[in-house]
DNA sequence: TTTTGAGTTGTTCGA
DNA sequence: GTCGAACAACTCAAA
């Protein structure tokens, strides 16, 4: 490291041990790894300890009881963020979830700056740079909320012990989950496979407590410690930028997360039971994302729909119905805490025989939203091009995957992480799991969506599918989600050719159910 | 240990 | 077009 850094690290020290607050430098990052360089960068043995909050998924200051826990220590804080794009597994995000991690950063370092903070960004292996940091900033402890990966787990216990070896303390605490993994069990102490159960447990149990603002402003730091820009990050895509025009859809970070919340409770739950299967209307409430990156806390939404639905008595099969959803969050955690293996292998090992097949062609096809089926073509679009896509829908379309064209589903799922602004492993490996029919709680593998009678179903007047799929617009709505089987001179009024301008389906869908069925009865025997 | 009831999201067929 | 039954048993969780 620079001679000057270590003089500049010094020199804010003493100011701080005088003044107690000194204004830090504004240093360019530019070479933060060899910082890690252990002994040529000893802490300063003559000032007070400091502590160091690392932030994880949990990008927000309010109802964050490991940062409360941090603050109330009164100790000079550091705040930081680590991009870990080297623990092996499937630690590091997504490109679409690198986009809103960029954002989501922004957001954050802004309100940190706002308390008169800054969040500290740096790269690599995650457990390096935190022990790197603790030796430069002279932290007597580490606080960050606990993540429920199988890498979060491992890194949380390999920090502790590192830590613990240079006599810093390593504090996790809860904060992103209404209910921990462990405290839920059946009565035969056993962990849950069946959401139904799963969730009465939950609510039986407790009511999730009350959020809690940030109590005390935290007393940040101001000894300078080098950081990257953000931009060093490189989260954010180069050519082309295919993310344009998502800030039209989406506001990242916390004040984006309590107005999508808002906009949910004043619009939509007087109707979301019902208007949560409508792809076309904005009745979900667009919180997944948010919630992933911990921008609210899960706690801060159910106190937020319970008050607001005890003035409206009417909304409470909505509100029974949406708190449920944030159930199935709660179980896909549990699921992933309690059989990690589900990250690569199927959860019911009888499908480890699986016949899978299908072509690349396909797989291809189906990511291009161009299989020729207006419902899954339509999902497969929103996806890339917003980001996202509708609940519904992806149901439909990660069937269709798996079942129509007997992919792996962990192609889907890949294909998903790597896409979806709101990727979260245990959110979709579960998901994916349950659709292909290998998950806990799975549907019967007899249920195979029909992806002509869905769009029929859910996109009744094609609203969604138009709006994807442009070039169908002119289609009448009876033809709409089955364009092979539209009269000659009805495609040819509406400018539709097939095989041309639109694809013709790839698979057809009667002979693909009777496939799916056979593939199933097959490991039905193998057992 | 045994019994009992139940299980997010569906499709197809025939009356 | 609408409606109910069949689709297949199996596993989970609790009594």
């Amino acid at each position: 490291m620079p001679a000057d850094e270590t003089l500049s690290v010094l020199l804010s020290s003493i100011l701080w041990t005088i003044n107690g607050r000194y204004p830090h430098a504004d240093l360019k990052s530019s070479a933060p790894r060899t910082l890690a360089n252990k002994g040529k960068c000893a802490p300063i043995m003559t000032s007070p300890p400091t502590a160091l909050y690392w932030f994880r998924q949990d990008l927000r200051l309010d109802d964050l009881p490991a940062l409360h826990a941090a603050a109330s220590t009164g100790k000079p804080l550091f705040a930081c963020y680590v991009l870990d794009d080297t623990t092996p597994g499937r630690y590091a995000q997504g490109a679409a979830s690198r986009w809103w991690l960029h954002h989501s950063l922004h957001a954050l370092a802004q309100a940190i700056d706002a308390l008169g903070g800054r969040l500290l960004l740096r790269r690599g292996n995650s457990a390096d740079v935190i022990v790197s940091l603790v030796e430069e900033t002279g932290a007597d402890a580490v606080f960050c909320s606990r993540a429920y990966t199988p890498w979060d787990s491992k890194l949380e216990t390999t920090l502790h012990t590192q830590l613990a070896e240079q006599g810093v303390t390593f504090k996790r605490f809860a904060g992103s989950l209404l209910f921990e993994p462990e405290s839920i069990r059946t009565g035969g102490d056993t962990p849950f496979r069946v959401y139904t159960p799963f969730w009465k447990s939950c609510r039986r149990q407790s009511t999730p407590k009350p959020p809690v603002a940030l109590a005390e402003k935290p007393a940040f730091a101001n000894i300078a410690v080098q950081s990257l820009s953000l931009d060093d990050l490189e989260l954010l895509p180069r050519q082309p930028n295919w993310a344009a025009s998502w800030p039209d859809y989406w506001q990242p970070g916390s004040a984006g997360a309590h107005a999508a919340l808002s906009r949910f409770l004043e619009g939509s739950i007087d109707n979301y039971a019902q208007g949560r299967d409508v792809p076309s209307l904005q009745a979900t409430s667009l919180l997944s994302p948010h919630l992933h990156f911990g921008e609210i806390s899960p706690r801060q939404v159910w106190h937020k729909v319970i008050d607001y639905c005890a003035d409206h008595p009417q909304l409470d099969g909505n509100r029974e119905k949406f708190l449920s959803e944030l159930g199935w969050r709660e179980f896909n955690h549990h699921l992933l805490t309690h059989y990690p293996h589900i990250c690569d292998s199927p959860f019911n090992p009888r499908f480890a025989e699986f016949p899978w097949m299908g072509s690349e062609d396909q797989l291809r096809a189906w990511q291009k939203g161009a299989t020729g089926y207006p419902i899954v073509d339509a999902g497969m679009r929103q996806l890339w091009q917003t980001g996202y896509m509708h609940n519904r829908v992806r149901m439909i379309c990660a069937s269709f995957l798996t079942k129509h064209l007997l992919i792996p589903w962990q192609e889907g799922e890949r294909w998903f992480w790597d896409t979806l602004v709101d990727a979260d492993l245990a959110n979709n490996l579960n998901g994916w799991q349950w659709t292909a029919g290998c998950g806990a709680d799975a549907a019967p593998y007899f249920r195979i969506f029909n992806p002509t009678l869905q769009g029929k179903k859910f996109d009744a007047q094609g609203d969604y599918v138009r709006r994807w799929v442009p070039e169908l617009a002119r289609l009448p709505d009876r033809h709409l989600h089955e364009p092979a089987a539209a009269p000659p001179e009805v495609l040819e009024a509406a400018g539709v050719k097939l095989g041309a301008s639109y694809p013709l389906p790839i698979v057809e869908h009667r002979a693909a159910r009777e496939a799916a069925l056979a593939a199933y009865a097959l490991i039905k025997q193998r057992e």
